[in-house]
DNA sequence: CACAACCTTGTAGTCAGCTTCAAGGTCGAC
DNA sequence: GTCGACCTTGAAGCTGACTACAAGGTTGTG
């Protein structure tokens, strides 16, 4: 089940460049499982999934070094504590997601309702909040 | 109703200092509504909203360049069909933003049920997902 | 064993998104 | 009218996250 790749081989399976890979383990965010007899990286299914966990939750705007803050090792408490404050961080996220979503989705009614006049304000819509400003 | 802000007004209504503000400006992406007698920049509510959208949209991992091309005025129908894009890479969004979710929570009740056994193992299950690789 | 397609290290360059600085102009309170 | 807190422009500098390049080593196929 240890499934050995190669830097090539993990990259296209995460969807990324080689460089990229390269780049997170100089940043000390996924090293590699260890070293082939010719020195090439060698990675398992675990490694992978970090790569994928690392992707993820940058593409919903977490740092490279929230990211490493959250996957290093640490006393179990500490630990809590951090995912404890991540996971606010998502919950704030998310409502801002929403929120985007839900005046995108306005826009768009808007715009289909007024299609037939030929006058679109389409913009008006998107800079007017549907929510408080906290 | 056309409350008259500086840009320093501005920049502390939506929460982000006035460089950045006159940044945006230099990128197209917000302009004041006009200027004052003595040069200042003048801005009313409709660009705070811009603003406090424009920041919303980023947090959610937008780039300005997208942003801009939302906010662009456009044919309606050309509108729309960004409109979509955007709403289906939020919804994207949304779903690696849940699966970070998980994967933290998972991880958050893993390591209370270990507490007493004085053993973590909490990075394991950073790294696993919880559903199918897409 | 030759060849292409991979891999290695190290260093330098790029781009977005700010941030800071210098050298000054404006505004409101005293 | 002068003081301090604001504002102006323009240009340079910074950080995070890559990305490209040079110069070479490894591996699998015919």
């Amino acid at each position: 089940m240890a499934t050995n790749l190669t830097i090539g081989e993990l990259a296209e399976a995460a969807g990324v460049p080689t460089s990229t890979v390269r780049y997170y383990e100089r940043t000390g965010i996924l090293k590699p499982g260890g070293r082939s007899p010719g020195n090439y990286r060698v990675y398992s299914e675990s490694e992978l999934e970090r790569l994928r966990f690392i992707r993820a939750a940058q593409a919903t705007g977490f740092t490279l070094g929230d990211i490493k803050a959250l996957l290093r090792p640490a006393g179990c408490t500490k630990v809590q504590d951090v995912i404890q404050e991540r996971l606010s961080a998502i919950g704030d996220r998310l409502k801002e997601l929403h929120h985007v979503q839900r005046v995108l989705r306005a826009s768009l009614a808007a715009c289909r309702a007024h299609e037939e006049t030929g006058r679109c304000r389409i913009v008006d819509k998107l800079t007017a909040r549907s929510k408080s400003p906290k």
